[in-house]
DNA sequence: CGGTGGGATGATAACGTTGTCAAGCAAACG
DNA sequence: CGTTTGCTTGACAACGTTATCATCCCACCG
């Protein structure tokens, strides 16, 4: 191994080349004022020590006090929507020389804080969440200080920040009535932990579109708190046991639409049953029945709020902002089997 | 809006509580030596001013200078195998502590210079690289610097640094023989671009695996260079027109999978031509035939890599560790098709 | 009762950089 | 020829924190 090396300052590369600090920065910074002559010397010398500045204490003496530096907090940078949307944020921010910090709260406000807690020491200059919490109250003296903050897929609690959220009761409802115009009058809707403002959305998107047709809801047709396949699968499980089970099902999130599709299969029902899943699932085209979907757009929303949060950055002190990203319902067989 | 507020410092916290500079960093940092009195005082103050240390602050005066921060550099934070990989390394960071930089290079050589460079920038503890380029002399002087660096998925070219990689030529060994072993004698081969080792390695196991069961390599039946389904399809429809077509696929990489499978649904010949694939793809259950293929386990590959990390930057100075991550076949029913 | 030792406390330097400003110098001007 | 102007250059302070070290106070010892 070979020894440990110093890493070289702005005052090594000064020396190296003969001049003074001051003009190292300067030639680092591209600020005018040095001649060609000496700003060539200077870069020789930065070449051959493979100097690089430190952008930590460089932001520590600067006025606007800049980390080129935002944070991410997801639900799970590991699930195909967190993910999707990170990337379009990265990439938005990759355009601006910024850098991003992601982490996965699982649904744990606790963990949340902890991330933002994180985020705030090291001073970054925006936070983009998709919220696990519901109360945002703690965000403001942070957003005092200066730091953007924009919600994502979910919007704040007791907090008046920007967010960017998809159209989650109309898209809800657009499944339902497709399912209602195929004929279906039992549709059975699977959903996420009602604490998630999300789920609670789509769940009113079904009850308005079943009410605006003048069909009652079945307390028993309405599943809410599944959070993974099994859950799901389990609950279309108990309602195909009913004496009058649904013949169709609008399943309100990714897990759950897996879930289904895995316990209609394994009643041999795939073909006689509906469903509609809100989310779009990887390979849904390759199954047989291909799965029909209600797709939201997460690079479109990641999109949107960090171009929102580099507005805010950029020193817009408008009101708050809610975007609300339209969704589009994918007929590719599971949706369209009649009754 | 509310007027701007400057964010507090330690000086203010000792000013409110009443006590010195010094002591509000004990307080902050627990070290020992405050009269119990004088530490709630102090931390009475951090609370009502919400005060948060600043990390970057901290670290530049600091005598180990660690930032507790890391950087990926993955091919892409939303496909699945680098989002599965970035969650691992996250969890083991988190452990610790430390945060993650994440960055997507698109198998771009250019792209991860950039994003490593950043990083540097940022005076980051450690990096895990799932490397794009093929010359990784240029990270040398980083890692004298103290850098720890290790290689995830693929390893390092000319560079003598720790990396944890799947079995790629055992996996497509495993494969092939499973082919095989069912009677299968003409195996289409698709594979990513022959640039990136773990496409290499697994063409090297098909052809290792033909070979060792006596049977010629067909040229006609070899297709690499291909990054995407479409093209995978193509390969696929090509190889379908020979006079003597394959009767089994072996498909070297995800995308090359979907393509594939797609192709033989196309041609109406899902059922009649087998197919494996390398990494596993979600929902390749729910497709009939369920899709077979040589899973690898990126979450094992991350936390191997992060713990391997943190070993080193724990101070273990040992040479160059290479890790080996054991794959596995799912038989799913696209694999054991006869011919 | 003076001296000594140990724990608590804070003044000050230092980390690597940028902001401020004064000095140096050559050209242009009166 | 002296003064002004404008440009280049570097000395020095400052950012928010931690490291070092001196000081203070009190208990204890001889």
């Amino acid at each position: 191994m070979s020894e440990r090396k110093r890493r070289p300052t702005m005052l090594d590369v000064a020396a190296l080349a003969g001049v003074g600090l001051k003009t190292v920065s300067r030639v680092v910074n591209s600020e005018p004022g040095v001649r060609p002559e000496l700003a060539a010397r200077v870069r020789a010398a930065i070449d051959q020590l493979n100097y690089r500045r430190d952008a930590n204490a460089a932001t520590l003496r600067r006025l606007g006090r800049k980390t080129q530096t935002i944070g991410l907090v997801l639900e799970d940078v590991s699930n195909p929507f967190s993910s999707a949307l990170h990337r379009a944020v990265e990439d938005a921010a990759r355009e601006r020389g910024v850098l991003v910090f992601a982490g996965s709260c699982d649904e744990d406000a606790e963990r949340e804080r902890e991330l933002i807690g994180s985020f705030r020491e090291r001073r970054v200059d925006g936070i983009i969440v998709v919220p696990a919490s519901h109360d945002h109250t703690y965000l403001h003296d942070e957003r005092r200080a200066g730091t953007a903050l924009v919600f994502a897929d979910r919007r704040a609690s007791h907090l008046d920040a920007d967010s960017v959220v998809s159209d989650n009761r109309g898209g809800a409802k657009m499944a339902v009535r497709h399912l209602l115009g195929r004929g279906h009058r039992r549709i059975g809707f699977l959903g996420d932990l009602p604490s998630i403002s999300t789920a609670q959305e789509r769940l009113h998107g079904y009850v308005q579109a079943l009410e605006s047709a003048g069909l009652a809801v079945d307390d028993d047709l309405v599943r809410a708190g599944l959070h993974d396949p099994d859950a799901a699968a389990r609950a279309i499980d108990d309602m195909l046991a009913l004496p009058e089970p649904p013949t169709a099902f609008f399943t309100g999130q990714n897990l759950c639409t897996i879930g289904g599709v895995r316990a209609l299969r394994r009643a041999g029902r795939e073909r006689a049953i509906a469903l509609i899943g809100f989310d779009d699932v990887p390979l849904a085209d390759m199954v047989d029945p291909a799965i029909s979907v209600v797709a939201q757009d997460p690079q479109v929303i990641g999109r949107a709020a960090a171009e929102q949060l580099f507005r805010r950055l950029d020193g817009d002190a408008s009101p708050a902002v809610h975007r609300v990203i339209p969704v589009s319902l994918i007929p590719r067989g599971s949706g369209e089997i009649a009754p």
